[in-house]
DNA sequence: CCTTGTGAATCGTTTCACAGCC
DNA sequence: GGCTGTGAAACGATTCACAAGG
């Protein structure tokens, strides 16, 4: 199904989102088997892993090319690699983060963003009090430098964690300036301009679907 | 299509994740509707508010009963307190939180929380440097008083944000003393008894998601 | 013989369209 | 006339099952 001159354009025209987020955690697995120094893998041990099925895994791969031997599985080096492609994260990605609460300082300083490729470039707060805080070698700056830096420093995506009723005012800022991609944390609906690509977690919202869950049965 | 006799048993099946998350989104929007002192509210905006379209919002409510007055929509009020019901939000519930580090600390003080009836009733840490510290009014306490506190306090619901390899041991000492739902941040995938809810919210995977849709155009 | 890659079948969710009722 | 509630149609994702290839 694949192009066959050139393994790194993926002909793809729509991909559903679990089927990312499953390559997401696919990656995750192999990563982990290569550094237990396993070569190959089949479908069904990353099915395994992934609570899937190992037809689900060859689907989701299929998309985008094919990687395996017939009989024998994947190469585990060469599938990471091409998954780390179809991803996009053979080059790091910048991030902001706008909002230097509690929330926003745990992102500001998580480890699993560095190790996957994504460099928090900087930290935002309106509030005198917060600008200047160190977190984890950066400081926390003031919202009045966010057009400069984005422009300066050209980051791709703003993660907000704002309280919500300043989110939609600072995405219309972030978005102005040339961000690409949001990932909101603030429990409020967010619009963004057309060819902006938009995602929210929301906490309460998790916690509501186990009550639900809890008081109506085995359900959803 | 709802029993008459019993406005509080919905006789469901299965509903859909996608179903539970839009009602939840909606209760946000109602709530924010009756305190503008609004009376009734149509599907229609319902769905701007959500991103959809009115017959989502009919076909939702729809699997729970029927809320609405044809010609006129929907008593704010009364819809509210249904949704609410249908999210078995109208007693509270209980939430430990097990790793008091940046995420756990975050999450422990984290109003959105609290404000929609989940009440945070003990957080705990196996560092001795946390044990003891204070996050708005509760303090950390040891680990080893998980099962000691769980049998006493009752808690339903466990949130994880101890380091991947911490979490599976973690989270089968918090269900084999009763918890019977778990949301995990830990960048691990966690296995868990027969009956209990298990949800996982990975910070990496949605910067990924959005990493794939910037590489890969207007996909996902 | 084992495991991939993939059309075809199945299953589930969303959208359509309209009858029923205020 | 306007809006709900809901079967039926359309769409999309997952699972099946098997041909192809190491």
């Amino acid at each position: 199904m694949n192009d066959f001159t050139s393994p790194q354009t993926f002909p793809v025209k729509h991909i559903a989102e679990s089927t990312v987020r499953r390559l997401s955690l696919y990656l995750r697995f192999l990563e982990e088997f290569e550094a237990k120094g396993h070569e190959t893998i089949s479908s069904g041990e990353l099915a395994a892993f992934g609570g899937t099925t190992s037809a689900q895994v060859r689907k989701d791969l299929s998309f985008f090319g094919s990687f395996g031997k017939r009989g024998l599985g994947y190469s585990v080096k060469d599938l990471t690699a091409a998954i780390r492609e179809i991803l996009g994260l053979e080059h790091p990605w910048s991030v902001i983060i706008v909002g230097a609460g509690k929330i926003g300082a745990a992102l500001a300083q998580y480890r699993g963003f560095s190790s996957r490729g994504f460099t928090v470039v900087g930290v935002y707060d309106k509030e005198p009090a917060r600008v200047g805080l160190k977190l984890d070698g950066l400081v926390v700056r003031p919202e009045s430098e966010l057009e400069r830096d984005i422009h300066r420093l050209k980051p791709q995506i703003a993660v907000i964690t704002v309280p919500a009723e300043a989110a939609q005012a600072l995405v219309d800022r972030v978005t102005a300036a040339g961000i690409k991609a949001v990932l909101n944390f603030a429990p409020a609906p967010l619009t963004v301009p057309d060819g902006v690509t938009l995602r929210a977690v929301n906490m309460a919202t998790e916690l509501e679907i186990l009550a639900f869950t809890l008081t109506n049965g085995t359900t959803v």
